[in-house]
RNA sequence: GGGCCGGUAGCUCAGUUGGUUAGAGCACACCCUUGAUAAGGGUGGGGUCGAAAGUUCGAGUCUUUCUCGGCCCA
């Protein structure tokens, strides 16, 4: 007997993925065959999911959390086009900001060029060039993951385009009257001169300077406090000479103490919160003392106090206000205030009358506004506040304190709040911030969640601040009337400056005649062209407005922005307030948002832990399908975990998933015939391929559903389980049989294959968005068409798969089947038999279950040899196992007595 | 420091409105197979559901505290 005797299946299709050399070749192929064009041609006039891609930023290579959010957003705009949309993605770019113009200073020094001398033009140039060589880096490595989008003609926030445009919107906030001139304080880096946005800022420890300060009372309703001294405490001594204000709380309890002690402060009384009496008198060393009044926080109301260097010419009055960000969590309870130094003290000077000024210059030294220490810069002054504070006998105690401190990003210096002149859009002033809330309610969130995250932001969030004291940005299009101090608001001007950036771009703010862009209608002497550019947080919420609504192929708002969930304050929340300032509503349908990548332990990648895993490592050592497996697979609206050995385990999935498809090819040996589901005459086919049909629709049915909800961890978790439990566990390996044994076309194989071919369809379809690579390569073996299956929609199942009943059946012969292979288990682990073929079952099932197994065969269900079954009352189903009787016939390898019955064994296989 | 989110077998994930002995696949162990073969099949072990306290007849599910981790904010 001979193999040739039997079916043995034959395909091209390899078991080894050899996915790293493979996958390229694939990319190749999709190059020749111009994919994204034909997916386009292919799918005109289809209805559009447009899924906008928030723009990374252009510098440095990708790390694991791009590559998760661009495998995330391909398989999800996959899903769409083959559920047949036209489901269009655009790569993108953020080009702008303070990272890439630190690159070029870098580099600066490096050639030890000085920046000044440096024309702004230039220094633009050069920011431009360096974002143009990442923007091609991050372009090929995107590529590689396997994401299919317009890389020819991706947006940047930096093309002349956009850069007109942004100059646009900010005309409409002009306009409308939304974006106007303050002077706050924001925080500010003294090094790098500028003020830094949100997420330039990063928290480390720093060691303060501490003092106990006071300030006499000098008015006050409540008798007992005229003639004491109020006690604050601060970690930013330099900040006194700005003080204004001082804050309370009138729900706590203060208390007055006399002091005993030896010192300056000998009889003197002193005012704190009475919750802080013990940690005040212990760090401040005060031994003796005396409770003199206790009295509520709101009996503070209209006391006015002096400055602590009153003396020295600091002569202004010092209001005692209420409010609620004190605590008594350190300090005194009583809360020294500077409006030019602090959010929470301008707002609390502001709602009281007292304004900002500007106290401290951008190099970080006091102004004239300031005396006794104009010129000097405020890291040096805290000795010289201290020793005035002591020279005035106004100094409690000083010590020192490590805390967290924020710092600037990039030069890692301590920052200062400092007031400025900045540009801001109002939150209120046009009800920017009630339009966003009712976007927010109108937009859907995966997850759920989500929703909550944005909306407390907007609820609490101060208006924003939209200039930046830099150059590698679109300027702020603003001249303000050097008379009348009024802002220019023209839509003229703007167009006209907008028209202008359109053919060149936005340098020419910085070099050419300011009355070009003004035209004709104003004069240049007039008025005084603003310096500041807008910050990057502006350009990538225009987005939408240049890409969506520029460009014929798209459409806004976009049906869905997906980025991870650290956006919700970045570019989720820009998009949305620009959108609504502008239009109205928000510029997206739903939001997706997905966790950040961590380590095996759930801990944060970072270069001194030593586990950063880079997705090119990834590529290398498994391909890129692996990493999509691990996206699929990963449930993103949590933290989404990754190591070598959870790789490993995917990549094992991988394995099963390719040998599943190995079988099918082999037995079909790479004939695929694609059938029409509807045409199928179910009723001629065996039971068990009805019971598949019935599992691949209702496969199909959670598919759908998964898929709506974005699940995709459980679609690929039911995708997989189908192939281990339902495929190679099961149908396959009890239709081996028949595929090897069984003439080649006997109707029983022939059913079979008609089954193997609807399996193929299927899985090739359900696996396409995830497993782009395989599939593709099992795609083009099948069909060598120059087609792709991406260009293939998902398969519609007739209902008539759908068969309930037969299912019920199933489970019930499964149930069996499963008590049948503990019985085989037994004799094979007391070594009577090995193979199942070598047994023989004899099975007593309850004559409940006649109807239901009477024309079963469970010699072919449990792949033994014979299978007798009997009836009884008995509830239990049991089996036993018995070595089969006979020879073993030499094609088909089942145990007989007589001479193999079967229609191409051998007659006499004796 | 504050806000939000999360912690279920070694891993990826299920666990309905609180209701039997907490499930699946993978991995692991053992066995079988050698006609899916650097494949395939069978059986099995493995969890005090992050910790503690509380509510309840009953808690993985509800409450509180703590702890660890992540994101955001200061």
């Amino acid at each position: 007997m001979t193999k040739s005797q039997i079916n043995l299946p034959k395909t091209a299709f390899s078991m080894k993925a050899n996915l790293p050399t493979r996958e390229p070749e694939i990319l190749e192929y999709w190059k020749k065959i111009n994919l994204y064009d034909e997916l386009r041609n292919e799918s005109k006039g289809r209805e559009k999911f447009i899924l906008h891609d928030g723009p990374p930023y252009a510098n440095g290579n990708i790390h694991m959390g791009t590559a998760l959010n661009k495998i995330l957003k391909d398989i999800i705009v996959k899903f769409h086009q083959m559920d047949g949309k036209d489901s269009i993605y655009v790569p993108g770019w953020d080009c702008h900001g303070l990272p890439i113009e630190w690159k070029i200073e870098e580099q600066y020094k490096k050639n030890k060029k000085n920046k000044n001398e440096v024309p702004i033009v230039e220094f633009r140039k050069e920011c431009r060039t360096f974002a143009e060589k990442w923007i091609e880096v991050h372009k090929s490595q995107f590529k590689r993951l396997g994401v299919i989008g317009d890389w020819e003609n991706y947006y940047s926030t930096m093309s002349f385009n956009a850069e007109a445009q942004i100059v646009r919107e900010l005309g409409k906030f002009l306009k409308e009257g939304s974006l106007y001139k303050g002077f706050k304080p924001v925080l500010w880096s003294t090094v790098e001169k500028t003020a830094l946005a949100d997420a330039e800022v990063e928290y480390q420890d720093h060691k303060s300077d501490t003092i106990y300060t006071s300030f006499k009372v000098k008015s006050s309703n409540l008798k007992e406090l005229v003639g004491s001294e109020i006690i604050i405490w601060t970690t930013t001594p330099w900040t006194i000479p700005a003080n204004k204000a001082l804050a309370y709380k009138e729900s706590l309890n203060y208390i007055i103490l006399e002091v005993n002690d030896e010192g300056d402060f000998k009889n003197r009384k002193i005012v704190i919160a009475e919750a802080l009496i013990e940690s005040v008198v212990k760090e401040c060393e005060i031994i003796n003392y005396k409770k003199i009044h206790t009295f509520k926080g709101k009996e503070f109301k209209n006391t006015i106090c002096s400055h602590p260097f009153l003396s020295l010419g600091y002569d202004h009055d010092i209001p005692m206000l209420e409010a609620r960000f004190v605590t008594t969590e350190q300090g005194t309870g009583i809360v020294h205030c500077a409006p030019s130094h602090g959010p929470d003290d301008f707002n609390l000077c502001l709602n009281n009358g007292i304004k900002a000024i500007e106290t401290v210059d951008g190099d970080g030294k006091y102004t004239n506004n300031v005396k006794l220490f104009e010129g000097i810069h405020i890291f040096k002054a805290n000795p010289i506040v201290i020793e005035k504070l002591r020279e005035q006998q106004n100094l409690l105690f000083n010590g020192e304190l490590v805390h967290s401190y924020p710092h600037s990003w990039r030069s890692k210096a301590p920052l200062v709040h400092r007031a400025t002149p900045q540009w801001f859009i109002s939150m209120e002033s046009h009800k920017l911030r009630d339009k966003a809330l009712k976007a927010i309610d109108e937009t859907t969130f995966y997850p759920s969640k989500g929703k909550e995250r944005l909306k407390s932001m907007i609820e609490t969030r101060p208006d924003w601040c939209v200039s930046r004291q830099r150059v590698w940005g679109v300027p702020l299009p603003i001249f303000v009337n050097k008379k009348t101090k009024e802002i220019l608001v023209d839509d003229e001007v703007i167009e006209n400056i907008a028209s202008i950036y359109e053919k060149e771009g936005s340098d020419c703010w910085f070099s050419d005649n300011p009355q070009r862009f003004l035209g004709k209608k104003y004069k240049s002497e007039n008025y005084e062209k603003l310096s500041d550019i807008v910050e990057v947080w502006f350009d990538s919420g225009s987005t939408h407005s240049f890409v969506l609504e520029k460009r014929d192929d798209l459409k806004w708002p976009a049906s869905m922005y997906l980025e991870g969930s650290d956006q919700h304050r970045g570019w989720f929340h820009s998009s949305l307030l620009e959108s609504c300032g502008t239009r109205g509503r928000a510029p997206f349908e739903t939001i997706l948002s997905h966790g950040f990548v961590v380590d095996g332990k759930g801990l944060k990648m970072s270069k001194s832990l030593g586990n950063v895993i880079a997705p090119e490592d990834i590529l290398k050592k498994y391909g890129a399908d692996i990493l999509r497996i691990w996206v699929a697979s990963s449930n993103y609206s949590e933290d989404l975990r990754i190591d070598y050995s959870i790789l490993d385990q995917h990549a094992d999935s991988y394995r099963k998933i390719r040998n599943t498809f190995r079988y099918l090819l082999g037995n079909i040996n790479d004939k695929f015939e694609i059938s029409d589901f509807e045409e199928i005459d179910i009723h001629s086919l065996p039971e068990l391929e009805q019971f598949m049909l019935h599992k691949i629709y209702n496969l199909n049915n959670n598919f759908e559903k998964y898929f709506k909800n974005y699940d995709f961890h459980n679609l690929y978790k039911e995708l997989l389980n189908f192939c281990t439990v339902d495929l190679s566990a099961f149908y396959f390996d009890i239709r081996k049989d028949t595929l090897y044994c069984d003439t080649f076309n006997s109707h029983k194989r022939k059913s079979t294959i008609i089954l193997l071919n609807i399996i193929l369809d299927s899985l090739l379809k359900w696996f396409a968005p995830i497993l782009s690579f395989t599939t593709e390569e099992i795609y083009k073996l099948l069909l060598n068409n120059n087609k792709s299956i991406h260009l293939e929609k998902f398969k519609k199942y007739p209902s008539k798969f759908n068969n309930k009943k037969l299912n019920d059946k199933w489970m019930e012969l499964i149930k069996i089947r499963n008590i049948c292979n503990i019985s085989i288990e037994e004799k094979r682990s007391s070594k009577e038999i090995g193979s199942s073929l070598e047994a023989e079952l004899k099975i007593e099932i309850n004559a409940n279950l006649k109807d239901l197994t009477d024309n079963v065969d469970f010699s072919e269900l449990c792949i033994t040899s014979k299978a007798d079954v009997t009836y009884s009352n008995n509830d239990e189903t049991l089996a036993s196992t018995f070595k089969a009787k006979g020879t073993k016939c030499s094609l088909c390898w089942k145990f007989n007595e007589n001479p193999c019955q079967r229609e191409n064994c051998p007659k006499y296989s004796l």
